[in-house]
DNA sequence: GAGAGGCATTGATATGGATCAAGAGAAGAT
DNA sequence: ATCTTCTCTTGATCCATATCAATGCCTCTC
């Protein structure tokens, strides 16, 4: 365990899956190149230029709150949960990062909450600094970084009325609903089979309930033939239901 | 009433309070340079030039959730409610804009949410589509958005924070906090006098609470000697405590 | 200055979700 | 294999906040 000296070593379990440079990483490529269907050919290339292939195992720490921020992080593969802790230890989970999503795209000095994966996660990582001068030599690509933190705080709005004015219920089915959207992106046709990487104390700490509350309100669901719990997710039966729980 | 011909028109009461050009308004150069310290003098000039300066009396509609976006706005005094509607009624108030800010700076061809003022208002209005174009022709002013936009961001996951997982009492003093550190934005220090422009509903419906228990616990801790309710407002007696509730 | 409507406050009561408690798998560690 | 730890579930009880209800301002309007 003490054979590695370089402390960022300790976290990575082995390169990207496949043997790659950076610029032709297919993890990274197809994930840029979903992110940045506006950018010109040359400008995606240099974005893979910088981009740093890793692999994180399950249940570790990406970057923490308050740190100083040195990286932009685009996910490549898996899940990861991003939350801000309170001082007497209650938490907020503000987000779950998929595949495709970027990390640390406010170019603030500090992280704003801290991030840990929940699966095995492939990510690229790019310096904070070179990934501003990038930025800043490439209008159009600051255009579509700027589309997607609005897009974020589109969502964030979301959240906050899921947090301020749901019921119980609702939180779960909107949660369920949402997460099928995002796990979705990209792909032609929504699946009822929605993968659940979180725990369910996670979705509480993401809904603002209880584990308790949420174990309590997808087993009455189940009862309710609205959906079925299966290993690591739920199939969603009743659409028409869920929908209306979740409509906005 | 019906003697004005365009629309646009019976929601305005009269031109800004200072005569004047749009470049010369000095509600809104001021607070151009307030949102612009970044930019060089000549493009704040531009800005400017696309400003058209209005006021709007209190309790106006501004623009409504899902209507198509035309325009970009810079309050430069009042204060406005920004809140989305459920279906059955439920309102969450998202935020309020205060001197200084800018809505719809997401670029969004629909809004994601409705707006109103809650005081007489004094803005500047942008054509999106001309807003749009200077920002493309202006790296830096785009950048200086993105950071707007970050910042944004920022606030919408510590309410995120203060939704899910505070309790009444906390959520009150976080947004008195919150509030006095706005209010006291550009200026040096901050006043213990807040002014409280919205209603007890307006704030429940920002805090995810009823009326009467925004206005049960504004009441305890004015008989706690926390702070004097005065018309319009509170005056912060005990800020230590304050602080202690509000904690992130 | 009388009436109407909106806002704030306060009290009584109800309840949704939290808390406390216990047990049953499942996955890892030794 | 056995022990430990973590997660999930379910039940009993509690309580913070919602709901329901009444009253007293203000500030309009006429």
């Amino acid at each position: 365990m003490d054979h590695s000296s370089n402390l960022t070593q300790i976290k990575v379990l082995a390169p990207c899956p496949n043997v790659h440079s950076a610029v032709d990483c297919e993890h990274c490529k197809v994930r840029a190149l979903s992110v940045c269907a506006a950018l010109e050919a040359d400008e995606l290339a240099e974005l893979n230029r910088y981009a740093h292939p890793f692999c994180l195992s399950a249940k570790q720490n990406l970057f923490a709150q308050e740190e100083e921020s040195t990286s932009v992080y685009n996910i490549t593969d898996g899940a990861v949960r991003l939350y801000k802790i309170l001082p007497d230890g209650r938490r907020q989970i503000i987000g779950f990062a998929l595949p495709g999503d970027f990390l640390g795209l406010s170019m603030a000095e500090r992280n704003a909450f801290s991030a840990d994966t929940l699966t095995t996660v492939s990510a690229c990582q790019f310096s904070r600094i070179e990934f501003s001068n990038l930025v800043d030599k490439k209008p159009q690509l600051l255009r579509r970084l700027h589309n997607l933190a609005s897009h974020e705080l589109s969502l964030a709005q979301d959240q906050m009325v899921i947090l301020g004015r749901r019921t119980a219920e609702e939180k779960i089915a909107a949660f369920l609903m949402g997460l099928r959207k995002r796990w979705g992106r990209g792909s032609d046709h929504l699946s009822v089979l929605v993968p659940l990487p979180m725990t369910r104390q996670d979705i509480g700490d993401f809904l603002g309930l209880t584990v308790e509350t949420v174990s309590r309100l997808m087993t009455k669901l189940a009862r309710e033939k609205v959906l079925v719990i299966v290993p690591d997710g739920v199939r969603l039966l009743n659409m028409d239901r869920l929908e209306k729980l979740a409509e906005t």
